[in-house]
RNA sequence: GCUGGUAUAGUGUAGUGGUCCAUCAUGACGGGUUCUCGAUCCGUCGACCCGGGUUCAAAUCCCGGUACCAGCACCA
């Protein structure tokens, strides 16, 4: 050990400096901070799960870090296989705004583009970086993986425009898959995917936001890559299931002389709780009546999230604390939950709730409470959040408990320590004396009816109980004494209180 | 099959050649405190995929395996 120490003094001194290794909090830093310009570009063929709010808090906090601007794109170039749904742009606008705390610095529609797209298309064509193909894809592919070129490819440029032009005319008689614009590239390029990738194809279907006005539609990898560059996009932050789309865009940038943006990627998220996260499938459980709709509580949707009570603060933090790598990551909710405890911890009120399985007993006081009222504070640490006022239990009142929580000797939280025989509760002084389990409880004429639902995997367990009589409004978390959080969703007519748990 | 990516405690994460018998969180377990099974405090458990190589020194660099993930859609 000496000698080492010996050896380092004469050759690498700086290693015996002690090196303060601070742990990193937060994301990495980037590169290149002199401009930064990002994006987040969801499908609106459904609101967002809570994979996209992972792009929508990476993007957003590297906006901040650096005070850029964050773009949100309507990637909307595909009406088949993801139909639009026309209400979807503005719920995930406002999920957005819920999940970052602003408004985007910028919103583009890319159906709104269309026209930019095809100019540009129209352009790369008259310059031969890309040509039109009536290949179908079977004999396409089979040519792409020998290597081989098409047939279409060698064809003069006028041809190639005249077949252009034939695309966009409704009455060319070519129809959805009749030909396709292939972007030219090396085609003894090692990876089969980049070889004269496609960059536009007819697509008949109607658009819910622009109809029919356009017949020739470009595919994701061309409309975002122009797009981009359009913008100023700096960086791109993308699922590393794109990886490859990085590699075709940068074989478009370099015909047109453009530089790609810096681009990063994050892996594969499950949630051990939810699975993948899966817009179409989702939409198609939803249709079959699986699911309430998008923000059932089982679903992992943000807008069931919100439903349930979980704070953007606790999703920020939880993304943050994951981080930006390509690891393909299983997550547990427990650790978003966790999160979310601490933020809504500190300012939730506690009520008292007693579920279905309850057992009603008669209270037999041998000694009387000393006030008209009986003071229960609302946090137990927070005294500035108040007290809930119960009238003072008398003798012979009813009380409600868990029929599980009864036992010989426990104690009425926050009243008074009883002893329990043949259904009736006797009191045994009201000062904490003993170790006796303390356990929620609700008095027979203070409360309303309430239920409870537990999202359990597939099902919902609806519990129903009483819950204190109080103020209540839908939106409000709470915290049910004993049994975790929950938010209310209803308050139906005849007072009966709807509540989805939330978590512990 | 071709192409690319990733591998640190149960789950995540820090760490870019030297204070690393490895960070922090979460989890599980045990305890203190508390008028909730909440919160809080303390403690315990537990990891560098495998094999070579370079080096005085490797979680970190190189090579080779293995495993997992993704792309090869006229989807995004």
């Amino acid at each position: 050990m000496d000698h080492i120490r010996q050896l380092l003094s004469e050759e690498a001194p700086e290693a015996l400096e002690k090196r303060v290794k601070e742990r990193r909090e937060g994301l990495k830093p980037l590169e290149k901070t002199d401009k930064v310009i990002l994006r987040f570009a969801p499908n609106p063929n459904g609101p967002m799960t809570l994979g996209h709010s992972r792009g929508v808090i990476i993007n957003s906090e590297y906006s901040k870090m650096y005070d850029g601007e964050v773009i949100l794109r309507f990637d909307d170039t595909d009406t088949k296989r993801k139909p639009p749904e026309i209400w979807a742009y503005k719920q995930i606008e406002e999920e957005y705004e819920w999940l970052t705390g602003k408004t985007p610095e910028r919103i583009v529609f890319a159906s709104d583009r269309m026209e930019i797209y095809l100019q540009h298309a129209e352009e790369d064509i008259l310059k031969q970086n890309s040509y039109v193909c009536t290949c179908t894809a079977e004999e396409f592919k089979i040519l792409r993986d020998s290597k081989e070129t098409c047939p279409c490819r060698n064809l003069d440029a006028s041809t190639h425009h005249e077949r252009w032009n034939r695309m966009n005319d409704p009455n060319g008689g070519w129809d959805d898959g009749a030909a396709v614009v292939r972007i030219k590239t090396d085609l003894s390029l090692p990876n089969p995917a980049l070889r004269d990738w496609p960059a536009l194809r007819i697509q008949t279907s109607e658009h819910p936001r622009v109809g029919t006005t356009y017949r020739v539609w470009p595919l994701l990898d061309y409309q975002s890559a122009i797009e981009d560059y359009l913008q100023g996009v700096t960086h791109i932050i993308r699922g590393k299931d794109l990886m490859d789309s990085t590699r075709k865009q940068t074989l478009l940038y370099e015909l047109r002389g453009w530089k790609y943006p810096e681009t990063m990627y994050w892996g594969r998220v499950k949630v051990h709780e939810f699975g993948g996260f899966s817009t179409s499938g989702m939409k198609a459980d939803i249709l079959d009546g699986k699911f309430t709709g998008w923000n059932d509580p089982r679903l992992p949707t943000i807008a069931a999230l919100r439903e349930r009570g979980f704070s953007p603060d606790a999703l920020r933090a939880f993304w943050i604390e994951l981080g930006l790598n390509q690891k393909d990551i299983s997550v547990s909710m427990k650790s978003i939950e966790s999160h979310n405890s601490k933020v809504i911890e500190k300012t939730t009120r506690r009520v008292s709730f007693v579920s279905g399985k309850h057992t009603t007993l008669t209270l037999n006081m041998g000694e009387k409470w000393p006030t008209e009222e009986l003071l229960i504070p609302s946090h137990p640490d927070n005294s500035a959040m108040g007290n809930r006022i119960w009238p003072a239990p008398k003798d012979g009142d009813k009380i409600l408990v868990e029929t599980e929580d009864i036992s010989d000797e426990f104690r009425l939280k926050e009243f008074s320590n009883v002893n329990w025989s043949n259904e009736i509760l006797e009191t045994d002084g009201f000062q904490r004396s003993d170790r006796r389990p303390i356990v929620h409880w609700l008095l027979k004429d203070h409360v309303q009816p309430a239920t409870l639902s537990i999202p359990e995997g597939d099902e919902i367990n609806n519990q129903k109980g009483m819950i204190e009589l109080g103020k209540y409004t839908v939106g409000d978390v709470l915290q049910l004494e004993r049994v975790g959080f929950a938010r209310i969703t209803e308050i139906s007519e005849n007072s009966e209180i709807k509540l989805v748990y939330l978590h512990e």
